[in-house]
DNA sequence: AATTAATCGAGACGGTACGTCGGGTCTTATG
DNA sequence: CATAAGACCCGACGTACCGTCTCGATTAATT
């Protein structure tokens, strides 16, 4: 397909790292779209040539470290958990993956969900799903009990989340035992 | 003791108030300390003489509508936590109960989390515990399930809030099977 | 001589056109590089290659039209010089007089006048220079009266600017009034 | 009278002044809203809070330097008016003076002239009129003559501000020879 | 009653970031 | 080669808001 005419765009992804790094600088109430145009060594123009305004800019920024949670695959699917819920963490306590979880709440009200915030779902539930897959595939699992693995992922992302919130750590142990209360939702379903 | 000299302080409750219509007329960036000035007939120098900044005040406004869960006693556990589970929906769809989760997650990277924030968690904590309470001394639970009370309500608060992140509904079939995923972790442990 | 290679230029005049087309459209602070090369259907590039910059733009596209002012020959001096003062008062009404005004202001402070001023400023004097010929030849002045020919013309002008600048309109009476001032100047040398 | 509530305002003569300065300093292209606001020791607000836009900031700084033209009584109207002429040239061509005119020129082709300019107008005049009534306290005019007093005031405020357009110096012996063609207009009506 | 002192409504202030605009430069693909 | 298109860097514009400040006016407890 032919090029269009006129001086090609530079390239998004140099400036979306600088508007990561300038994030996790300064946090968001000290990232500044000047800052991130001096950063990239770009002009604010060239800012608002690709996104709208500043939100919309840090979402999408956002997204690019956004594209899943590192999946295992250890042959189990308690320790696939495990290994899940702590990455979570990790994820989510990096700059980039709280503020993929700030902009999510702060975009719960409005009209419609960034562009990016789909995508990023879907990378989450691709990860998840598969480790599914695998333990049915491994027996783990009944075919009935993985129709209740979207709740179950639900429970795990949310207990995660809320470990968080309230400012207590999730380490190994921590991790098991919320893993243990979201199997206790899958196995015993045995009827 | 005595009240102080000079003139009396007026009143911090008409102010909150005018600062939650505001936030809930505006939203969190329409949110103005002019605005909600202007709207309680007031300086701004009273704002400035209760509250330290801009957000303290907006957190302060929100914790006198965060008192607490509305707590129902039915008599069954299930039905309990069920009630809670869509209480808790209803509760952060409202501005104010939103704008609370909104500063939690602003917040967990700051120093030290606002002075009401464990004013809230302990009005969770307490609604949910009594719940647990009952249903140990109507047999519902054992000694030994109540041990993993905590975690259980972890994950069903954690359950409601990512369905509201997902922008799914919490009616009441769904806000059923969170309850039975929670319930799950605790029935199962009979030894 | 043989023309170079490649594409031939473009029309000048075209693009001049356009640009004072735009600058009566909107006027001195709404003069717009981007507006003139829209109009005239030309990139910026095509501007930066004939002119260094906007002011020589508009300086040269006004020139075009301040080749000068209509002379008449009536067969008397004071008839052409009421001629003179109207046709000038009517010129500088129009944006592209008065563009030359401005420009000649905003560069008296400069290095060096504009390229075109020059040439405006001949027109202008050729003009003037051929009615006063025409009065000396006819014997309505004498070769001494011709010499302050200069003077009188500076005040013929800058009479007529000053009616301008004030708002104040300049109607066939009051073109006749400043001329009989000036004549006045050449008149009474006798001796 | 009662002053109104709230904090005062400051002064404006000390922003004028940054204005000026400013000006004086970076000229007309350079003239800044930041710079004016830097060198005062104001934020931007504190300007928007009294002048709608940069031009009317500029203008009324300008219009601070202009109150009028120093008039001087030498006992002779030819040598005041020399005088005056050659105080014209100096004043149009410090900062101040010439951004007089250049703003004037700017308005004439707006809706209304900008607030200061009748000041300055009315300045110039009371300074016109003393001369010419001194004169006819004098002797020097007839009450006749004094009626052309402000035809011939244009033409020597034309004539040297033609002298400046045309970038020729306006010494003592060019300012005399004004005078003198001005003084042609009024000296011969004597019927 | 007079004094004292904290608080009040009002609003101007210094500063910083926003989102927009325009100038002048550059880099393409097309004539 | 010179274009038309248009992205680019830069920096000023005018707006909005924060948190501070300075007023005159209130309002009690203390003299």
């Amino acid at each position: 397909m032919a090029r269009s005419i006129g001086r090609p765009r530079g390239d998004d992804e140099h400036i979306l790292e600088a508007a990561l790094l300038e994030y996790g600088a300064h946090g968001a109430s000290g990232f500044t779209l000047n800052g991130v145009a001096r950063r990239a060594g770009v002009g604010k123009s060239a800012l608002y040539l690709r996104w709208p305004d500043k939100d919309s800019l840090l979402a999408d920024a956002v997204a690019t470290r956004s594209a899943g949670i590192e999946a295992v695959d250890s042959g189990s699917l308690r320790e696939d958990l495990t290994t899940l819920a702590t990455n979570l963490a990790t994820y989510w306590r990096e700059p980039a993956g709280w503020a993929t979880l700030r902009i999510t709440v702060d975009q719960v009200g409005a009209a419609e969900p960034p562009a990016f915030h789909q995508h990023v779902i879907d990378g989450h539930r691709t990860t998840a799903r598969s480790i599914v897959e695998r333990a049915v595939a491994r027996g783990e699992l009944t075919a009935h009990a993985q129709g209740h693995g979207p709740l179950a992922l639900q429970l795990l992302y949310g207990g995660v989340l809320m470990r968080l919130l309230s400012r207590e750590p999730v380490d190994r142990a921590c991790a098991e035992q919320i893993v243990d209360g979201v199997l206790a939702t899958l196995a015993p379903i045995t009827d």
